[in-house]
RNA sequence: GGCGCGGUGGCAGAGCGGUCAUGCAGCGGCCUGCAAAGCCGUGGAGAUGGGUUCGACUCCCGUCCGCGCCUCCA
């Protein structure tokens, strides 16, 4: 399978550096807040490669860390008037309980920046050993950039250019304004752990690799995060991890696009964001933000707005509806394999094209109603079964379908009185008294529940 | 200023040098008491100006427009 590296700019063979076993390592969040949508995005779409890995059958050890010092951090605790790690600790409960709503799986190791300081200390002495990093005249641990040959690689940056875009700050106490802090030491009243450079904490880049060179090894397959994360992060990354190990470090970098509101990237500097509890509130299921996701490329941008939530919401109900009332053997692993898998294989295995993957499941719907329509319902289940166990691969199509169609917006019309108004309905139509059977269906759509009357005088419904 | 990405039918969004993306919406038919759902069928595209080619939405060049990174950010 083909991965889109954006080290070199074009779709390469993933070969694993250990055959059966990929190792990938993603950045998590900073965590002085709930998570927003991006975010969501980012962890959505690695985990569709996680899990896509492993359904290919492949070993995959997934890393995912949580930031749990930095600046942002510090100063949001001292607004709260709160101890770091009850902020921390509580923002880290609402991204587990976002994640889990969203069906991402949790990594194998969730490692937290304050639970590897020694590992952090090590490598930066290594660097400072190594000449590839110094002790600035503010007392902070500085990498020179200029000590490391392949710097700007990644971004596709050179220095000289880095340095005409007079974007970065002066800093009095860098000998380079690029070089960039691996060691800040803490003011007082600030968090602090000891090293040999006094009490501080560490820069933002160096977490990232002490951790991932700690437990995935210093070389490794794979490495995502927000394409925003590409320069300056992930250039740093390398630069550290290449320094400090005298080993290669990424073998495959990946990025994914960014949501936009109004074509506008969503940040938190901007304000414009929406937390992932705010959207989720407003859907039936969680899984409708994934399937709107997965609808386009993870490289591309996307645009969030609540009219296409709705589409999203329309396709993800279509699939259900194939699933609806079906035969299905009790796990997926007796499922069919036929052409639809094939082709899905065929374009997630061409850089997770999950857009063409969701058509190939929007077939095999098709193939349901079908053999359906023709009364063939041994051939349904199994275009079902099919189904449901690729959509699984991408983690949808997880619910009861009789509970995705009765979810909805808390707080209308209650499944009770909806089974009561549908009895009376079914009464009056035993009459053919059809003006009164469509009185009771008109009140039903006022109140948000469309009627499905099947074939044997059974009605089934759902929420608009 | 430097580096990079993109402009596809009413909306969203893929692949592809010459046959279908897919979903929603539209239209016709079937089904239904009527609907809904579903099935069958169907119209509708490729920012622009050139070039390459027997043939380009797909490759190359220019132009216009939008966006991102270069500063914390998924």
């Amino acid at each position: 399978m083909r991965i889109h590296n954006s080290l070199t700019g074009r779709k390469e063979e993933l070969r694993p550096l250990e055959p059966g076993h990929v190792r990938m390592y993603v950045c998590g969040d900073t965590v002085y807040d709930f998570c927003h949508i991006g975010h969501a995005r980012s962890k959505i779409a690695f985990d569709v490669v996680r899990r896509y890995l492993v359904w290919r059958g492949f070993r995959v050890t997934y890393v995912r860390n949580i930031t749990d010092i930095d600046d942002k951090i510090i100063r949001r605790a001292a607004e709260a008037g709160e101890p770091i790690e009850v902020l921390t600790a509580r923002y880290i409960d609402a991204m587990h309980e976002d994640y889990d709503r969203l069906g991402i799986l949790r990594p194998d190791h969730e490692p937290r920046a304050t639970e590897y300081l020694p590992a952090i200390v090590e490598m930066v002495s290594r660097l400072i050993e190594g000449g590839y990093a110094y002790v600035a005249t503010n007392g902070d641990v500085m990498y020179a950039v200029s000590s490391f040959p392949g710097y700007g690689r990644l971004s596709g940056k050179r220095l000289a250019d880095l340095r005409a875009g007079a974007r970065v700050e002066i800093d009095e106490a860098k000998r380079d304004p690029l070089d960039f802090v691996l060691w800040k030491t803490s003011k007082p009243g600030e968090p602090a752990w000891d090293s040999p450079w006094g009490p501080g904490r560490p820069g933002w880049h160096i977490e990232c690799s002490a951790m991932a060179t700690a437990l995935l090894g210093a070389h490794f397959d794979l490495h995502g995060g927000g394409m925003d994360l590409k320069f300056p992060h992930h250039e740093n990354e390398i630069a550290q991890s290449c320094a400090a190990t005298g080993e290669a470090f990424v073998e495959c970098w990946m990025h994914n696009g960014f949501v936009n509101v109004d074509s506008e990237k969503m940040s938190k500097s901007l304000g414009n964001f929406f937390t992932i509890r705010d959207v989720l509130a407003r859907l039936r299921d969680p899984e409708v933000l994934r399937y709107f996701f997965l609808s386009s490329h993870y490289r591309g941008p996307i645009s969030y707005s609540p009219g296409q939530l709705g589409q999203a919401d329309a396709a993800l109900g279509r699939l259900y509806t194939a699933l609806r009332d079906l035969p299905l053997p009790a796990t997926d692993e007796a499922a069919p394999q036929g052409a639809a898998t094939e082709r899905f294989q065929a374009v997630m295995d061409d850089d997770f094209n999950t857009p063409e993957a969701v058509a190939t499941l929007q077939g095999l719907a098709r193939e349901v109603n079908s053999a359906r329509a023709r009364g063939d319902m041994a051939a349904a289940a199994a275009a079902g079964a099919e189904l449901r166990l690729l959509g699984r691969v991408l983690g949808l199509l997880q619910r009861e379908p009789e509970a995705w169609f009765r979810a909805g917006v808390p707080g209308a019309i209650s499944d009770a009185r909806i089974a009561e108004l549908i009895e009376a309905r079914a009464a009056a139509r035993k009459a053919k008294n059809w003006a009164q059977s469509d009185r009771v269906r008109d009140e039903l759509a006022q109140a948000g529940v469309i009627l499905e009357d099947k074939p044997g005088g059974q009605t089934v419904w759902r929420r608009a």
